[in-house]
DNA sequence: ACCTGAACACCGTTCAAGT
DNA sequence: ACCTGAACACCGTTCAAGT
């Protein structure tokens, strides 16, 4: 005889006001949502599919429909979850204390860790057309920019060189964890036939150079570039900022 | 009578070797990625597809087939032509001549002028994954690399400061062209639902220092901020290049 | 030699119909 | 209330067949 699949707890369910404890759980936009970033993350998105995400769900694509009104805005969707969970760290959330060089740090770090921690899934967050020209990946949601731009009035910058330093942040993140999150395996066309990482001579003949440097070329000092180029990013802030109050230089 | 459509050069131009000149062009590989590209910068990459690529061409989507093995590797060759356009430039392409500063600084206008032209393009380039891990967007072919590091090396560089200078500068053009590019109408979702420039105070109720940052916020500055980001990442170079090179502070 | 018709497998999406 | 079968329009791609 086969087990009886959890349908006996329903009632107590019920009374409890919860939703089935183990049972069927009935698909949701939040369990849609997580799903797609789990197959971007496994599998890629060029494989995402409705009908193969339907799949992973144990149901068919139509059905997803109910929850969600296109792929598209799955797809934002799934950009959003991400960029909120960069703000949900409270490390990353929270205002300026230590100073607002501080304060960037951590921003900058807590986005760095989302990114590496779904390479395949950030380059969306910088590819998907924000809904508003201003709203500049990966800082991708008004909450994020109202954070960043006030947490750095407070701390002492004008409003010329809170946008400016904005900017520059936002090149900043973009740049490097773009190109950092690419070398772990972010692809976008589907054939995977990437080398072992050293590509033979082929090609390199006419490079002698790049054949030379070949070995410090694959080499990766992504996290110490990474503080270098940020450090360097708060001096250059720095700077804008004590040029708009000239009495203050913490 | 109608105009005989031009097939009477036929035999004139078999003497030259030459293809017929305004008869029918046959096609070929460079016609179709030339058009593909011109598709994209007009339509938007979401729009193009095999069956409306042939059509602007017209020609069935099957005969595309004969000259591109499939969709991905059109765009593949779609960006090869847009970093080699990148390198023909000679102003771009030439060796250093009055210093390495002087050649950083060609090369970025060179490839941000090709950006700005191809502003719905280029995220191609950030997004295909290269055929190396070390060629880095948007500097994506080896001609480029070895253009950039033995222009580096030949300016006095050592080897590891050639290569942390290529880091930096991928980084840095990345990041600033991709947000240049896209406040310039480069999409990703086929639905171009934009607003006019300022959305409504819809969401802003919950961020006041957006809301009232907005028109400063909006302003275009690109031009500005990537001349003194350049300059800064020049100047960061310096820095390397002279700690490897205590002798000459050029 | 160059192009096409017809076909295949797979998409995203809709809607009336099932339970 | 929630899911699905069947259908539609549109993909990328192959291949035997046309000219």
């Amino acid at each position: 005889m086969p087990a009886t699949d959890g349908v006996e707890d329903a009632d107590a369910a019920l009374v409890a006001g919860e939703p089935p404890p183990s049972a069927r759980v009935p698909l949701g936009r939040d369990r849609i949502v997580a799903a797609a970033l789990e197959f971007i993350d496994t599998q890629g998105l060029p494989g995402l599919t409705m009908r193969r995400l339907g799949q992973t769900l144990g149901v068919e694509a139509m059905s997803l429909y109910r929850y969600v009104p296109g792929k598209e805005d799955l797809l934002d969707a799934v950009v959003d979850s991400l960029v909120s969970s960069m703000t949900r760290d409270s490390e990353v959330l929270s205002a300026p204390q230590d100073g607002w060089q501080d304060f960037l740090q951590r921003l900058a770090h807590g986005v760095r860790r989302v990114a590496l921690e779904h390479p395949r899934a950030f380059p969306l967050v910088a590819s998907r057309p924000p809904e508003a020209p201003w709203l500049r990946p990966p800082l991708r949601s008004i909450e994020w920019v109202e954070h960043f731009l006030a947490g750095l009035v407070s701390e002492g910058f004008d409003d010329e060189s809170a946008v400016s330093g904005y900017r520059a942040f936002t090149s900043f993140l973009l740049g490097h964890l773009l190109l950092e999150v690419a070398g772990h395996g972010a692809d976008v066309g589907p054939l995977d036939a990437l080398d072992d990482g050293s590509t033979q001579d082929d090609g390199l003949v006419n490079a002698p150079t790049v054949r030379r440097l070949r070995a410090s070329l694959s080499e990766d000092h992504d996290a110490a570039e990474f503080e270098e180029a940020l450090e360097n990013l708060l001096d250059r802030m720095a700077l804008i900022r004590s040029e708009a109050r000239p009495t203050e230089t913490s």
